[in-house]
DNA sequence: AGCCATCTATACGGCGCCGTATATCGGGGT
DNA sequence: ACCCCGATATACGGCGCCGTATAGATGGCT
């Protein structure tokens, strides 16, 4: 039995990178094939059909963006501080690919928006979104003990509406300086 | 000359209703048309071709969300704070239809989306951003006359991310009470 | 009423994609 | 060396949409 030329996986990122770059409907199978540079003949041995494939898609994103990037954050230790910073810049690290078939941001903008009309992945996503909020308050109750409740929630909310909101808003950035500005923000609710 | 039972803008408008429902790919010519319950027939008396539709509606999006609501907010006067609550509630008005095409701020979500592939929407964007992001830096100076450039780009670039943001997370709140969330974060920012 | 311009319906060829059926290739096991 | 079997290629019918061409309907005008 030879090896598979183009394994599981090989769909389901190829899927996740076509997905980012142009929205759900450009995943389409035969598209795929001509990036992977086959044809679709071995799609249907491994995935039932096209929404077979958009399911497992969201599958792996979802187990990525939560429990893999939280267990990475976590396994060294640190303050609170620490393990905040390095869950920026596991969730949100610019635009390159990243760690496996994540393709950051715009792979999570798209998602995001595909929720916004289709409702398993609205609840996929509202799973990311809880996990992530619970993850975030309980770094925040850590780091400031003498936060009630609304408190680390609103440190959390403003904080990942934020992360969004800068990758969503183009303005140019008026006459200041930017990073005065995230100096005014942070002081006001991170410190 | 027949008045036409089916004119340029009712193109335009039901573009805009399908665009906000299913992004742009789901903007098909025969689909409008039969939403419309005409046939394409009259389609290509008005435009050249798809493309020419989908840049009209961004055209009339662009000018109903900036300088049309500018107007409606700057006309009747009063404090720089009532301005602020009258402008927020006509951008980001709940989900239902509003004045003319708009669809809210699920079309608003949507043209978000389709601006991170396609570079002429970015760039129609992109005006948005600056004239609305402008428009707040000006509210704020006026309530703040002591902040200098920086503080007033920070409270208009967390106001606006928030408010995208708010729609944008799904999460459930957590346990806390949300009315006092949204009363930490504004007496951090806008008091 | 009858004409004419304008708008709309219908018909067409082409394309890209879906999912299925069937042929072909190529490496392990014997 | 040969067979076998899984992975891939190729071929097919169907569908939905594009943009064009042409015919039919409908209201204003003389």
């Amino acid at each position: 039995m030879p090896a598979p030329r183009t394994p599981r996986h090989a769909w389901i990122d190829q899927g996740l990178r076509t997905l980012a770059a142009g929205g759900p409907d450009a995943v389409r199978i035969e598209v795929l094939a001509k990036a992977l540079g086959v044809t679709k003949g071995g799609f249907y041995g491994y995935f039932a059909d096209r929404e077979a494939l958009l399911s497992e898609m969201l599958e792996v994103w979802e187990r990525e963006v939560t429990e893999a990037v939280i267990d990475r954050v976590e396994a060294p230790g640190g303050t609170a501080r620490d393990r905040l910073s390095r869950l920026r810049s596991l969730v949100f690290p610019g635009d390159g690919p990243t760690v496996g078939p994540t393709v950051g941001i715009t792979l999570e903008l798209t998602i995001r928006d595909w929720a916004r009309r289709d409702a398993a992945v609205a609840e996929r996503l509202r799973r990311v979104d809880n996990r992530r909020m619970d993850y975030l308050r309980s770094l925040y109750r850590e780091m400031f003990p003498a936060d009630d409740e609304d408190e680390a929630e609103a440190r959390s909310l403003v904080s990942y509406s934020l992360w969004i909101g800068r990758h969503l808003i183009t303005a140019d950035n008026g006459t200041g300086d930017p990073a005065r500005v995230d100096k005014l923000i942070s002081q006001r609710f991170f410190s």
